[in-house]
DNA sequence: GATACTATTACTCATTTGTATAACTATCAA
DNA sequence: TTGATAGTTATACAAATGAGTAATAGTATC
């Protein structure tokens, strides 16, 4: 007398692991990053918790596979517009602006999940490099922008003072994006975009943005 | 044949409450909150795990107890110059920023502990509650230094348009804060606190502060 | 349609964790 | 000194957790 197993689909690699991943992301944005357990995780993702051992070889593993993703599709998502280049400095920049301000950038499962990884950047090395990167990453963007937008308004300005606007904005951005995140309810629609675009365009010394 | 107990002092009730908060505290600092474990933080505090369900009914109440501590000590570090009232409002600005931008309210441990926090924003309502006060009060700090800014530089906005500049502010100290807590081996000495000053100055279209 | 491969399940185990409760003792007042 | 109080320890327990292993069955290939 045997017990029936659970009938099952099997999934390519890449398919599989990326739901597990997004179940990850779930189970945080749930109950916060304690409620990431490897048995809800595979409950979520309709699977065995074997499994995620299978995909995974540790805990640390997974979450930091999450944090990755997590990240990359944030960046992906608020700078393709960089690509864009029959448009003017200002308009990159003001876009820029906007995909950060703005769903799906700007939400709050979004900083639940920044939070809940980067609380642990002196517990996980792997944590602690891919921030860092993805810190600098951002930031450079804001420094090409900002490049971009001088030598349009024919303006000269030192490396070092570049980078401090970019520090500059960049902490204004993620000010704005967490208050957005975590109070969507308190801003009307557009006003921390506004907020943003007139404010950079303020440290910059700009007459327009 | 009886085993000797482990010998004891009896502490007051606010000392005992304030070192099982302490020792919470050092726990997430170290792993994050998941490693803030009854049993690791009566360890810390040189106590038995029992004795904190006697000052903490719960593990939640235990953290959140923990939360509001950690944010009414970095407000009160952040804030008392606004007291001080012969100072002129531009000054009082500028020592408001330069506190947020130095230790010890910016210093690695605070924002491990404040991310730790505001991660479970959506899964601990007594959070919830205390960090919307705590964001609002800071913010509402903001709005008056600018309005007392305003009135000595004898310009005139409407509410509405000052309210959006506090909210610019604080999200610029924010960010800048958190820039620095992350990653204070990025910044030399005082340069976040200058780029704050000079930043805070553009957004409020002042030629001084 | 039979075979081989491996993705997946099922099960196990030692630890850890939150919570609960009873026993003990430091401390203070009389 | 004595007794009472309550701060503190010791111990227990059920549930949850991360990790490990063997058996099974989808699925592609021939």
């Amino acid at each position: 007398m045997t017990t029936p197993r659970r009938p099952f689909r099997r999934a390519g690699e890449e398919e599989r692991r990326s739901d597990l991943i997004a179940a990850t992301q779930e189970c945080i944005i749930e109950g916060g990053i304690g409620a990431a357990t490897i048995r809800k995780v595979a409950d979520i993702a309709g699977v065995t918790p074997g499994l995620v051992r299978y995909y995974f070889a540790d805990k640390v593993s997974l979450l930091s596979a999450t944090y990755l993703v997590t990240m990359s599709t944030m960046t992906q998502q608020a700078t393709p517009i960089l690509i864009d280049s029959d448009l003017s400095a200002c308009a990159k920049f003001r876009l820029f602006i906007q995909a950060s301000l703005t769903a799906p950038v700007m939400q709050p499962r979004n900083y639940q999940l920044w939070a809940s990884f980067t609380s642990l950047i002196n517990s996980i090395p792997e944590i602690t490099v891919m921030h860092r990167q993805a810190y600098l990453e951002y930031r450079n963007s804001c420094e090409v922008l900002i490049r971009e937008v001088f030598v349009e308004t024919g303006r000269d300005l030192d490396d070092r003072k570049i980078k401090g606007l970019a520090i500059a904005v960049n902490a204004l951005i993620d000010g704005l994006w967490i208050e957005g995140c975590m109070a969507v309810e308190l801003f009307e629609d557009d006003e921390l975009v506004e907020l943003g675009v007139s404010s950079v365009q303020q440290i910059l010394g700009l007459k327009e943005l």
